[in-house]
Order: structure tokens, then sequence, then C-alpha cells
RNA sequence: GCGCGGUUAGCUCAGUGGUAGAGCACUACCUUGACACGGUAGGGGUCAGAGGUUCGAAACCUCUACCGCGCACCA
């Protein structure tokens, strides 16, 4: 699997090392295309050109080369090329790898300094003359005004002598990939050199854990990349010219033997003095890090969270070792993988979309986001705008969400903590049937939460827990509440804080992961832990089918959407939020009577008299509800400002109607469309004709 | 060149076939007995474009354009 070679190697010229394929990163870089002309030995006067970007290695060209189907150049072949700088007869040869698109469709064959060239001087016997020293110098006696340079200035050089040769006859600005050093950023150089080697072994299988799904990536569209790397993957250069890391376990002898061994054969030997590449370190790591008989029995690790730049650095790399090193291997190739699930996050970002560094001072300092929103709020924020396997674009102000969020919590807890100890657990039966709602909620809040989990929908599992928070638990079930919580009725009162406190501690431990502070600090402060609820770590379901939840839930929403088209009359007829209002429900059925107190105090409204004989005067405005019409009996009459009103609520009505309608007159529709489907359009239908009916007889009693 | 993402409100982004969403920003009202880092109401979108599948498409398929990323090439 090891082998120690003299192979063509990504060299960094500035840390003077070897780097494996994936240390490389190609950037587009502006440079020169110099053309270049090679003069015909066999026929002075006549010059083949060449487009190259490199002339400072011109010194190490070994032969001229087209591709065999170029008839430009057919009569020139077996002749040979004078060489402009060290100047020497080198042959002229063709090979399929040149592009005669490119350039002149002529290519200066430089073995020492290009893996392609490298490749067609094999294939025909070229020698190999390198030009360049280790620290990327040029190192040319023969041509003293070059020999010593750096590469770069070489290249400058090189196209002035050629220059006053004659010999340059252009220069075109170019940009081209070039392949740079992802330690040192400087442009790597290819390098003919001794290295050591891994040949990756257990590839196949490898591909096969992924594949059948015995390790998960989540995101899964990585299993694609992972699988395009393992199918070309080429041997791994691991040895490095560096001297932090493990030192390499060769050692050698005066009469050139090697032996690979951790301990020394003997004083005669020496050791290899290179290092291993930092990975080949680390993709031991799933199992090296235990003592020798730990290691043997299991795997540490079910889950590894990491980011997808190092999926082949790391990732793939561990789960080969994996297969093929792990001690006590089993037959069962799921016992040797060392993990079953990858989660891999998103890289953050900032906001225009550069990946953050610190050469670009782009990062925030988490020490000062702390300070200004808190652990909890940096936290909560980044996890809620964590997709899973996107980029996240960072934005402090979805951090300040986080801060907001925090400080929410903790003011709900301040209210929970002026009104006193609460009853022990009321029975479902007894509960308001805004509890029990909320309690649905949380219901289905815990399973969305539970099966975004399983997915590691993190920003799904904070979304929903924002959610239920703001909306569901403070902005309604809180508000409704309070008719009990500020009642005269002591029992009342208690069984509403119970309900807040289930579902406040519910909600503590379900943010805990996200909001570990300021959830442990409410716990204790609130004594949710000591209380005579019974708690189940995580939050349970808890049980509601033996009440009629579902026609309890219908007359909850009635009641909200109720209160809704209240507060949007309130606001449409100008009647500041502070002032109360007074309001005349038209109802049909006597479902919501007991809960007219409560949508009073949601109103802000001095009293909600329920009419059933009502008759309004023209310009009163008014509203459809599920419960009846509601009527906003506070301001008088404005008969335009309620004309105007009414006109463009019934178009809306009549638009969305219309809609329905055009449905159900298809018959393709009715006769395919689950029925369920249908039967909701009918409804709908029924809906916007009665709303619009009442809508109508307002709006005419106005003109 | 091959592959993977993306394109939804001014901004940042959710949304896996059935009435287009959230936060911020914007407009109006409000310091009311937890919260102005707040409450209530509102305005704002032919879901990049074209074609197809379907009773029905932001979503599924095909193509195109643009943005980002990876791999290969890069004389």
């Amino acid at each position: 699997l090891i082998y120690r070679g003299r192979r063509m190697i990504n060299w960094d010229p500035a840390a003077q090392t070897a780097l494996s394929d994936e240390e490389v990163v190609s950037k587009p870089q502006k440079g020169n295309l110099y053309y270049v002309r090679y003069e015909i030995v066999e026929e002075p006067g006549r010059f083949l050109e060449v487009a190259t970007t490199r002339p400072e290695t011109i010194m190490a060209d070994v032969a001229m080369a087209f591709h065999p189907s170029d008839k430009r150049y057919v009569d020139l072949i077996g002749k040979n090329a004078w060489r402009p700088l060290a100047r020497e007869k080198i042959p002229i040869i063709t090979d399929e790898a040149i592009d005669p698109e490119f350039g002149t469709g002529v290519l200066k064959v430089t073995p020492a300094h290009d893996k392609v060239d490298f490749e067609i001087g094999q294939r025909h016997k070229l020698p190999v003359v390198d030009v360049l020293h280790a620290d990327g110098r040029i190192n040319c006696p023969a041509v003293p005004e070059l020999d010593g340079l750096d590469r770069f200035e070489a290249r400058q050089k090189a196209a002035e002598l050629l220059k006053e040769r004659g010999l340059l006859s252009k220069t075109e600005p170019y940009e081209n990939n070039v392949a740079f050093s992802d330690r040192s950023e400087v442009p790597v150089e290819p390098r003919l050199s001794e290295q050591w080697f891994l040949r990756y072994p257990k590839t196949k299988e490898a591909l096969a854990v992924v594949r059948e799904h015995l390790i998960r990536f989540f995101p899964g569209h990585w299993e694609k990349v992972y699988a395009q790397w393992l199918e070309n993957i080429q041997d791994w250069c691991i040895s490095r010219q560096i001297w932090w890391g493990h030192r390499i376990p060769a050692w050698y002898n005066a009469s050139g033997e090697v032996r690979v061994q951790l301990e020394s054969p003997g004083n005669d030997w020496t050791q290899d003095p290179d290092t291993l590449d930092t990975w080949f370190s680390s993709w031991l790591w799933a199992y090296e890090t235990m003592d020798e008989a730990t290691r043997k029995k299991f795997y540490p690790t079910s889950v590894l969270v990491t980011g997808p730049d190092i999926i082949f650095f790391w990732v793939a790399r561990m789960i080969i070792a994996g297969l093929e090193f792990k001690p006590g291997k089993s037959e069962k190739i799921e016992d040797n993988i060392p993990f079953h699930d990858v989660f891999f996050t998103g890289i953050i970002r900032d906001k225009q979309g550069r990946k953050m560094s610190k050469s670009l001072g782009n990062s925030p300092d988490p020490l000062e986001l702390i300070d200004k929103y808190g652990a909890d709020g940096l936290r909560f924020g980044l996890m809620r705008i964590a997709p899973s396997g996107q980029d996240i674009r960072f934005d402090e102000k979805q951090i300040e969400e986080g801060r907001n969020f925090a400080t929410k919590l903790w003011n709900v807890a301040r209210f929970r903590q002026m009104h006193g100890p609460s009853a022990a657990a009321p029975k479902i039966q007894q509960l308001s049937i805004f509890a029990v709602e909320v309690l649905a909620r949380l219901n289905e809040t815990i399973e969305a939460i539970e099966t975004a989990y399983r997915e590691y929908q993190f920003n799904t599992v904070a979304q929903r827990l924002y959610d239920f928070f703001w909306s569901d638990y403070c902005d309604w079930f809180v508000e409704a509440a309070k008719t009990e919580i500020f009642s005269e009725d002591e029992s009342r009162k208690k069984s509403a804080l119970a309900v807040m406190d289930y579902v406040l501690s519910a909600i503590v431990r379900l943010l805990h992961p996200f909001m570990p502070h300021i959830t442990e600090e409410l716990w204790s402060l609130l004594g949710l832990g000591t209380g005579s609820i019974q708690f189940a770590t995580p939050p349970k379901k808890i049980e509601l089918d033996d009440v009629d939840l579902a026609k309890r839930r219908k007359l909850v929403s009635a009641i909200y959407e109720t209160v809704q088209a209240g507060r949007n009359l309130r606001a449409e007829a100008k009647v500041p939020s502070n002032k109360k209002a007074n309001f005349i429900l038209r109802a049909a059925g006597k479902d919501a009577v007991s809960e007219l107190p409560t949508m009073t105090r949601l109103l802000n409204a001095d009293e909600i008299k329920l009419d059933r004989q009502y008759k309004a005067k023209p310009g009163v405005p008014v509203a459809m509800t599920p419960l009846g019409e509601i009527f906003l009996s506070t301001r008088g009459t404005d008969k335009k400002a309620e004309r105007d009103r009414l006109d463009k609520e019934i178009a809306k009505i009549e638009d969305e109607l219309e809609t329905v309608k055009t449905k159900l007159k298809n018959k393709s529709f009715v006769d395919r469309a689950p029925a369920a489907v249908v039967e909701e359009h009918r409804r709908r239908q029924k809906d916007f004709t009665a709303q619009l009916k009442k809508l109508k007889e307002a709006r005419n009693s106005l003109s």
C-alpha cells in the first residue's frame, strides 16, 4: 500500500515541501502568453513558433511537439530545433496530447516542470532537465543572466533576452488558472521528486458503504461529490519536508536498504527526516484516540459533524482507514465504519458571500457578539439560520433576532413569576379551550421537532420553537389566559397558571440545546423542576384524546379569527389602540357566549354585546367572521369610509369565490381531485357566498 | 469540459403537488397590569425565463439564462 518512489508531485517552493493534490487550489491569474521562435536546425531561417506562459523554463525544453494530425508542420517530423536559451538541438516530435487549437499548435516539451510534458517525455524517452532550485530560483549556470533569479523575475528577464535576440515575436495578455499551494498561497511547481505514497485501499468498499447508506450523509447530495472523488482517486503523496508532524518511521543504511518500523534497527541506520501529511495522522482519529484494548471493541462516534470543505481531506479518508486499518476488524463491514451519519454544516460567509478568513479580517469576533447579544442569543440566532448544507450568509440582524427571542422568553417568565403558585395538574376536561389549543399545538410542535431532528434540520427545530413560543404561546395563549389569571376565581386562576407552567417548562426543555444558559436559569428560578406537575425529559406529547378536541379547536380558531377581524375594524376606523371600543356580535349560535370576556380582553373592548336581532344603522363598520357578523359600534357612522372599505372587501372575496367556482365547474377537477380537496372547495364556496351576501346587504344599505 | 447547489417580498431566507410564508425594513396606531429587543393592524410577490407532465406546479421533468462551489484542463 505504501511505497517510496520518484514521481511528479506538487511542490511548494515557499514551504519547500511536497503537497497532496487536495492541498492545491487553482486560481485565475493574469499573465502573458509569449510567442517564441525556435529556429529549425535543418532549415536555417525557418522558425517554429510556440506560445508559452513560462519562458523561464525554456532551458529545460527537451523537444518540440505538435499533434500528429496537424498538417501545418508534417514536413518537420524528424527534424530538430534550436533551443533559444542554453542553445542546443532538440528533436521535433508528435504527440496526441497536444491541442492543435491552442496557440500555434506547438508545444515546448519541458518534462521537469510540467505533468503533461513529463508524460510526453516518458512516451518518447526524453531526458529530464531540471532548471529550478527547490526554492523556485533558476538553476542554470549555462545562462548566467537568469541563473539564481527567482522564477518570476526570470520570466521577465527571459522574455527580454529573447526579445533582444529577435526570438520573441509577440506577447499577449493572457489569463489562465494557476495551481496555488493552499498552505503558502504561492504557485506550486510540478516537480520530479522522491516521496512516500499511499495507494488507497478499500476504495470500492468506501464507495459502497455510502452508496448503500451504511453511512448516511446529510444533506444527501454530498454523496455524489464523495463518489466522484473516490472514482478518480490517485495515489496520495504522504511525505512532507516539514518538521512538525509525525516523523516517518522509515530507516536507511549506507548500503541503501530501507526498513519501515517504529524503533531504530541499529546504530548504522538513520531515520527518514520527513514527516507525514497531517491528514495522514488525522485519518486514524476515529479509533486511534482510544487505548489499545478499547479501540478493538468499538467506535465512540455515531455522528460526524463537519464542514463539506474537508469531505476529501478527512471524511472520506477516515472511512477508508476504518475499513482497512481498524484494530480488531470484523467480518461485517458495518462494524468497521467509523460513524453512521455525517452532518455537513454550512460554511458561514460574510454579507458579500466571501468565506471568513483571518487575512480578510471579515470574521466577526464571537466575544464581541456575545457581549452585544448574549451567548444564547448568538447560538439561537445561528441555529435558526443554519440551513442544512447551504452556506450561511452571516448577517448580524439575525443574531439580534436571537437576542430578542431570549429577551421575550425572559419577560414572559417574569410575568409568570408575578402571579404566585399554580394548581396541581388540572383535568383536561376542566381546561379552558385556549389551554387545550396551546397544548394541542405543543403536541404538533414536538412532533415536528422530532421529525426535523431525525434529519438534522436544526434550523427547522429552531424555527418551530420560535413560532410556537412567540405566536402560539405568548401572543395567543398567554393573552387569552389573562382573563383567568386576573380573575377573582382562585381555582380558575391557578389552573390557568398550571397550563402556563406546563407549556413553559416544555419550551424551556425543548430550547435547552439552543439556549443552555437562559433555560437553565429559568428552570431553577421558576422552580419548574420542583412543582406538582411531573415533567418528562424530553417533553412528551400530552394525552388529549379524551376531550372533544376537534370541536374545541374549531371554536378557538373561530374566536381568534373573530378577534382579528375586530382588530382590523378598529384599525381601519382609526380607533387608537389605547382607547376602548364597543362591539356587537350578531351570532348564529351561542358557542362563544362563555368566551366573551376573553374576546373582550383580546379586542381591548369595553364590551362585546351579543345581539342576534341587531339592526345595524347604515355605515357601522362590519366584518364577517366564522362566529357571525361583528360590528364596531364605537364609531358612529361614516358612510363613505364604510362604503369604500366594503367595496374593497367585496372585491377581494368575489375574486376568491371566482377562483373556487371555476375549479368546481371543471369536471376533471371534481372527478379526479381527492374527495377531501373537492369538499374543502365546496365548503369555501359556501362560506364565500354567505359572506358576500351579507357584505352586499351592508353595502346596499349605504347607497 | 464534467458534476453539485442556488435564483421566492426592498434585504436575509423558509416552503417535497391543493388558499404564496417568516424576520428585518416600510406605513398607521399604541408606553395598556411581562416585554418598545414590545403589541396590533396594514402595504408589498405574474416564485429567473420557456416548454412539458398533471384536474391542479413555487414544488416534478426538459431546456435556457444568470450566481456560487467542486473536479478536470489550463502550453
